[in-house]
DNA sequence: TATGTATTGGAATTATTATTTCATATTGAC
DNA sequence: GTCAATATGAAATAATAATTCCAATACATA
């Protein structure tokens, strides 16, 4: 029989989501209950599942016959194992990262590396967020025509996310890229009814700062996300975000600034959407 | 009696510690166990927890019973009461907090529900990632000429910081573009030699599915992270990650997928210059 | 509508597991 | 060293829970 059985949750989940078209009703009624209430799967008896689930527990256990178990404890099995993957607190595991990372012990102590410098940038940047700087940066930006996006080098992938996800919500931007000597000119086209997110941080790309300087000097008003108040892009910038992000191996986590971009994003769609309609109402 | 019976797992805990001293030496045996693998307290029989402590059954209830607890199935609620409370924080946290920026509760709603997308995805990673596949997938790229880098749209900003990095660590790269219609000519220059990073989640850009294919019918080895094991790309690729990233507004993190890029370039970087040494030593 | 098939409910059966019991061992006081 | 009190081991027993079975029902097909 070449029957595979899930082992783990989510192949589990992905499995049951893939055949409720085909399930009886009843079996239906359990898988549906059975998602919706995971805990009580990995600690309830059949009985009492059955109970909770409007089922009689001959059927819990049919239904696990169907994903291939062989009766409802090895079901359970996979519902127990999700919640003992989870257990450890967040904090104890970081720490645990830190160590294992410090220590230096193979390949995956670098992936650990990162995985702790994002969250300790997460942990930073939702400590110290200005929620005044939040609202008037997007206030800013939703009244602009059109979202200029500028970034280079370690700061473009948030740039082309940024970009994507306005492109999504149906919000005119412009990600100015680095190709040709062409920025200058489509730099040029930035009106005052328009508006820029810059994002730089040291060593500061010559090329942002010197398009941010010019952008400025136009009037087109910018929210610029960098790391200290000595950057050359806090002087030219209505709303400035200070993001620290941590590094390991070298390259810094993007993870608190990718975080403040979308909020930054869907921040504007929101905004947009609300206005229209009291414009409209 | 005024026998106060712990209800939450940190008030049982203070009181194993707290009674240590007096307790005989097998009921010692276990408390010290229990507090040790709390998760197996929660998931196993009488019978294996007490075979695992080394002691009798018997012992088990005993300890139960003289923490006032009327049998090991009641000590044993407070473990798994513990583990479902550490469990729904991560989910319900999120589910509130979409709640919470649904309702039109701020802008900074949707900035923390960012950061907990981000974390969950972090967490989830740093428990799945397969230490095997990542070793294997390391090996593979740092064997290739040229690194090919393979992603579009909601992926596309992952494989530009991966060029990004690559480049920092002089190691030769390229990205395929969607600029023109020139990605199937550059596909084309691939050689076994090389090798591909590809990133795609569903809904899977038909782009970057062509292209993986047609790269690994030319016996170009692919490294694919995607988010299923229905992925097609998990079809063509030598070695796959499955990766879970938490949304949040219809926008998916990328955190976990960035964790990991890293981790293979910055591991691919190392295992260069170690090989590079060893030939040279 | 008739007929075969799949699904369901509910009780009987089997299994697993917790608990109790009792014999034995250990410990500490005198 | 002896005795009493306490602790422990091992197996018997009780309890709880999973599974199976069969009759009844719903469902689809001709």
């Amino acid at each position: 029989m070449d029957e595979r059985v899930p082992r783990d949750f989510e192949t589990l989940r992905a499995t049951i989501l893939d055949r409720r078209e085909s399930l009886p009703k009843r079996i239906a009624q359990i898988a549906a209950y059975a998602l919706d209430n995971p805990d009580d799967i990995a600690f309830g008896t059949a009985a009492s599942i059955a109970a909770s689930a409007g089922v009689q527990p001959s059927t819990l256990i049919r239904f696990a016959q169907q994903l291939g178990f062989d009766g409802f404890t090895s079901l359970q099995q996979v519902f127990r194992e999700r919640l003992r993957e989870r257990n450890s607190s967040y904090d104890e595991r970081l720490q645990a990262l830190r160590a294992k990372a410090d220590s230096g012990a193979g390949h995956r102590a670098i992936f650990d590396g990162f995985v702790a410098a994002a969250s300790t940038s997460l942990n930073d940047i939702s400590r110290t967020l200005d929620e005044a700087h939040l609202e008037d940066a997007i206030s800013l930006l939703a009244k602009a025509e059109t979202i200029y996006v500028l970034a280079k080098r370690r700061s473009y992938p948030v740039a082309s996310y940024i970009a994507y996800a306005l492109g999504k919500l149906k919000i005119r931007n412009q990600l100015i890229e680095s190709a040709a000597g062409l920025n200058a000119e489509m730099v040029g086209f930035a009106t005052p009814a328009d508006a820029v997110i810059a994002i730089s941080f040291s060593p500061y790309a010559p090329a942002t700062i010197e398009e941010a300087r010019s952008i400025s000097e136009q009037g087109v008003p910018i929210v610029a996300i960098t790391d200290s108040s000595f950057s050359p892009l806090a002087q030219f910038a209505k709303v400035w975000f200070e993001v620290a992000e941590a590094d390991f191996a070298g390259f810094r986590s993007l993870s608190a600034t990718m975080a403040l971009a979308m909020a930054l994003t869907v921040g504007v769609g929101e905004k947009r959407r609300d206005s229209g309609k009291r414009r409209r109402g």
